[in-house]
DNA sequence: GATGAATGAGGATTCATTCAT
DNA sequence: AATGAATGAATCCTCATTCAT
């Protein structure tokens, strides 16, 4: 075989489209743009993506994974339940505000119609696992008694506000809305 | 004088718009799809407004006021705190789950970057109405002390996750999801 | 019957073209930009002309009928060639700088394909009035042997290329071109 | 590399303009018009050309120095005035009549807003060129003391009506207008 | 495999003209 | 007659995708 497709190409234009689709929006950015940022041909991103809707379920979904790695790298399974989730907490936190544009580019992409049920379902993968590891633990703890999946999005919920918070924060805003937002989900959910 | 410009009309696109952009996503519904389900001719379109970009603002004000209204009408700025927040968190949920296409559609919007700020600014102003609403009464009560503005964006993270869960809810399921959300919002806000 | 056409009305939108194809080119100014300029209605420019082509084609009529009416008006048919000649030479020169928007406009209309031969006929008629004026008197005279219509039409040309040099002067240049241009003409035409 | 962007589809498409705009009119042809002459897809004629306004320019431009070229060809340096001056005489009519398809386009262009300043000069640039031959050797000569730019105007001006009546020129009409138009010029010009 | 020119369907908008008021 | 909203064909241009080199 010739020249095997190269990985870091690959790399190259999904890197290329968070940036780029930050900028300008995902469904206003043309695929042209996209190549002309990786330093590739208008045709070599078609070699790597079938077509621009392949493109994007892909990103979607290394986002999400490269996301959830970040939650879940060394998490503290023998820990309390309040560590394993303010474990989770902060490092969302941390992530979206060090990632600005992954997490533009992952809100614009989450409500899109481009995005398949099984990329959805790929994307929450880790986070079922994280449930599994969250409930089993849960069970003989001093956690009110709501879903899981439901505790979990409301973790979510909140996590993304908080997160918009601390990014918007301007110089002289010194609030620790991080810390804050821990405090209001862990009340809302352990048991009185 | 002529025909006058048609408030029916002007309402049609504008509902035509909600329908068929909660179809096929905004960005993928050609004007003419809009133009096409409202009964009008092409052009007609472009009498009311004069870009797809003006008529993507004004529907994203449009239904950020009525989504407002929706919430302050009936407030109850007489009873207590938590009467108040339930009050929109009660009404909230139901326009959601009684609107999901106008839910489905204000969510793409929010993201999209073809929002100018003016317009932001415009569907924020009821709610800061609200949040003074709320913020006046909270003063000498119950409340935790946390910036009214995160309080209410707290709020509706959690709101817009609990009308996913009702709205989600298939047959079998008859959880109260938007008591267990409201329970979770008022024990992280009120004080200990 | 009700209100009668109103010329003034006619008059105003010939006006307006005018200035307004000046400004932007015939071909690109729609006629909504010359309705309004005329202070009428979109509707009210076609209740005076058919279609745009008409309106383009009796503009052309008038600007040339005006212009030949500029031309003759007190032609002195008593006098002697030279003097016939430069008659019209000096008026032709001195309307087109006075009116640099209709001679523009007449340029453009010229050459476009939307003129009808009988627009030309019909703006040529009075020309060859000229020329039947100029031809009578010439015949026992110091002209030398061209056919008419070829010595009108240098003349024309001549004196077109000289009126830009007119029109263009700027302030530092005081050279009588009007005067050189006309020599050179009158050399050309006249008995050795 | 790819296929690279070849000068016979570009040529094609310019030469396609030149016989679809004489037929129709420059405003009034459409680019799908040029494209389809030019046997090349619509979206083709926007890698060759960024717009519509930049294909006209450039085809100003063009049929400007091809006409120069035409004109300074074999140009009698070393010749007297008169030869000069005859030799551009007869080859511009010579072209005119060769070419009545691009003489009528650069008519058009001529008299339109669209084309820039910047592709004026480009397209008068051999003309001044013609202007300093003809002014150096004409000095110490035998024609009357008008300035340069006016001669050479006067002659682009009877050249081109003369060149318009060998054009017209039907069957039955055998006058050598181009000899006599040369007549009138060199008479015109030459000193007394 | 990489390149970028070629393709042509599709899209937002314009505009001459019509027609309800 | 006057108005200006309504119409929809037509236009320029974009862009995902294909294909010759």
């Amino acid at each position: 075989m010739a020249r095997p497709k190269s990985d870091d190409k690959r790399n190259a234009i999904l890197d290329s489209a968070i940036a780029v689709f930050a900028r300008q929006g995902v469904w206003s950015t043309p695929t042209s743009a996209i190549s002309k940022a990786a330093g590739v041909a208008e045709g070599t991103l078609f070699t790597y993506f079938a077509t621009k809707d392949v493109l994007v379920n892909e990103l979607y979904r290394r986002l999400k994974l490269e996301f959830a790695d970040v939650l879940l790298a060394a998490f503290p399974r023998t820990e309390d339940v309040r560590s394993m989730f303010q474990h989770i907490w902060q490092r969302y936190i941390a992530w979206g505000v060090a990632n600005p544009e992954k997490f533009k580019v992952m809100a614009q992409l989450s409500v899109s119609d481009q995005i398949t049920a099984e990329s959805k379902a790929v994307g929450y993968a880790p986070f079922t696992e994280l449930e599994r590891i969250a409930s089993a633990s849960i069970e003989q703890q001093q956690i009110a008694d709501y879903p899981v999946e439901f505790i979990a999005a409301m973790l979510e919920g909140l996590a993304e506000t908080t997160m918009q918070f601390v990014a918007r924060r301007n110089s002289g805003d010194t609030y620790d809305y991080c810390a804050a937002g821990f405090e209001i989900f862990w009340k809302g959910i352990s048991k009185s």
